[in-house]
DNA sequence: TATGAATGAGCATTCATTCAT
DNA sequence: GATGAATGAATGCTCATTCAT
């Protein structure tokens, strides 16, 4: 055995290790998601996962570990395509900026609704470093952005981020209850925020 | 023993048995509020109210039913409020109406801040049937209200009263967090979802 | 129901719940004594007991507490019975009050030889507070009476405790696993520790 | 490759066997002298000395087998001890062969008492073929030795290799809690158990 | 032979629910 | 109706043992 093989073969079991995590993940989002986090017991997990109770543990400390891995992988896709979402535009002026970024948020949680669902069911026991909270901090940014080219007035730029935050996730709960597109949405809700609803 | 006297004690019995309910909702709903839904069994819970375990099943079939039960009960209360918070200014027009109503709604939340905890603790085990719902309706109301009265575009009618309901929620949420008074942020609010942030 | 009937029933519930922790505690002592501190699960101890495992904790907080209160049970049997075997015959002198003691002691023991086996199980998972070592404080307390009286040496006081508590312990294990009587070499042990044994 | 290669190799595989079977029970003595019975599952074993836990299973055929083979062990290196503290002094009278005796025990108990502590926790899991039986057969020689040179009551002969037995292990027990020599001991034990104790 | 991930039976513990008093 | 001890199913976790590589 030369340390190309053994290197290899070292990467090769890495990948096989990875996967095995990657299973036991997605049978816990999915169990969480449809049965919500008391209807997902570890046997359950590992039943889907097509594993032995057992073998959690050589992956996961313990149940706590393994749902914040769920929360931190799945944090760990949203978080570039939401920062991916900022930087992209940097070009363009404000609204056509806040426009984009609404639209590709709004795009990357369509391809994660299951994801999404377990996010919301779990939100209060995992709450801090969620993806709430990058999708706030986000907006936040782009807020200050606005009062700084004088897109945004200043007087409400406090609670601004806050206000945008709360409407995207009763927007992304509604369509995603209704089994509807979410992305559709984004201009309208931009729109409201920018000029209001009043006729 | 008369009629009257036999339905005076019955009258007295019933006024008993509301009495031992109440406290038995109560003492739930501030442990699910201090401790979560996790920290909260049914021992614990009877123990606060005064009473034994075995009682708890005279008063609720079983502890979904003393859960749903908690939340009707404090929806009861605060239906009622957001009604009124609808009908008491039905002599104004739409614009002082929607900055009444808000304003209400958030003063009644202020009242009910330990509720509002167990609200958001077991949104999901309990969802529809809440007062989330009330909420929403009420605003769909006084949109449609809005629309009628040409004071609300009628294409941003639709998305609307989520945005609204959502945002008032995130607004709700934070400055519980925060241990700040609520009703502060009523104008700010309306103003952004009448005529938007742009400066 | 009058004050007294209801001492009457107060007490007569200690005396089930007493009786109850009893069986426990029986069931407990037997299975270990025969297979074993590793061979005395908890369902196991409750079957024996003829209760369900959620009982034992009605009685016990842990396992840990469980196992703690057989000792001290069991202590609190031997004890008073070590004590009086110290007291008893303090009108005598130092050699026949010894002889009485070593005769008491063993005489407890062989009512108790289901516990032997057990604390000499688990001596070292319980070690301090243990039985042995009342034996040994007593045994310590006569000796120096036996210097005061100058019927022991001074020189050989410091090391005789711990070797007649040994010797004993010795002499108990072996009779045990003989099915023998224990008592019956009281006045050879005492001999020996007292004039040795050279011919 | 010749026979002599082959048989050399052959030796040599069997000496590697040799080291590894010896690094394992060294890792497990240390584990539960240290740990306890308890705190010493196999994968810590195997981690210690450094191989997989799998190959445990190529030296030994299950847990209880490599517990069993680690006391045997110490009792082969103890046994040979024991032996020459009896034989080495046969030219010497009955008492300064057993003052030797005892001394030489002490002495090698001194030399390994991290196993007197395994020893110690493991007793009653592996009670027969242990160390305390050989230093009993030996004592027990010894006696019958003393016996017949007349220097022994022969009325007192019975029991006295069960209490000096039990006596030796007291202050073993005693001293190793202490981390106090044991040597020191072995005249005054055995001065009070040929000429007693008393003043 | 060596490896260590996988296995699953076994254990302590919790808690909703029942029921004799 | 009220009580709270009893119940036992369910859960998270450990660890001796196996086996594919």
């Amino acid at each position: 055995m030369n340390a190309s093989s053994s290197r290899a073969k070292a990467s090769f079991r890495t990948q096989l290790r990875e996967t095995a995590r990657a299973a036991i993940l997605d049978a816990a989002e999915e169990l969480i998601a449809t049965r919500g986090m008391e209807g997902a017991p570890l046997v359950q997990i590992a039943k889907r996962a097509g594993i032995a109770v057992g073998t959690l543990y050589n992956y996961f400390t313990d149940r706590d570990a393994l749902v914040q891995a769920l929360f931190e992988s799945r944090r760990a896709t949203l978080r570039p395509m939401i920062r991916v979402a900022i930087k992209a535009n940097d070009k363009l002026g404000f609204e056509p900026r806040l426009r984009a970024f609404v639209h590709d948020v709004l795009a990357a949680f369509e391809a994660h609704r299951r994801f999404v669902k377990v996010a919301i069911e779990a939100e209060h026991r995992i709450a801090p470093s969620a993806t709430s909270t990058d999708v706030h901090v986000a907006i936040t940014e782009l807020v200050k952005i606005g009062v700084r080219e004088k897109a945004i007035a200043a007087g409400r730029a406090e609670l601004l981020p806050t206000l945008i935050a709360g409407a995207l996730r009763a927007v992304v709960l509604r369509r995603i209850g209704e089994d509807a597109p979410l992305v559709g949405d984004a201009d309208t809700i931009v729109s409201i925020f920018l000029d209001g609803a009043r006729a």
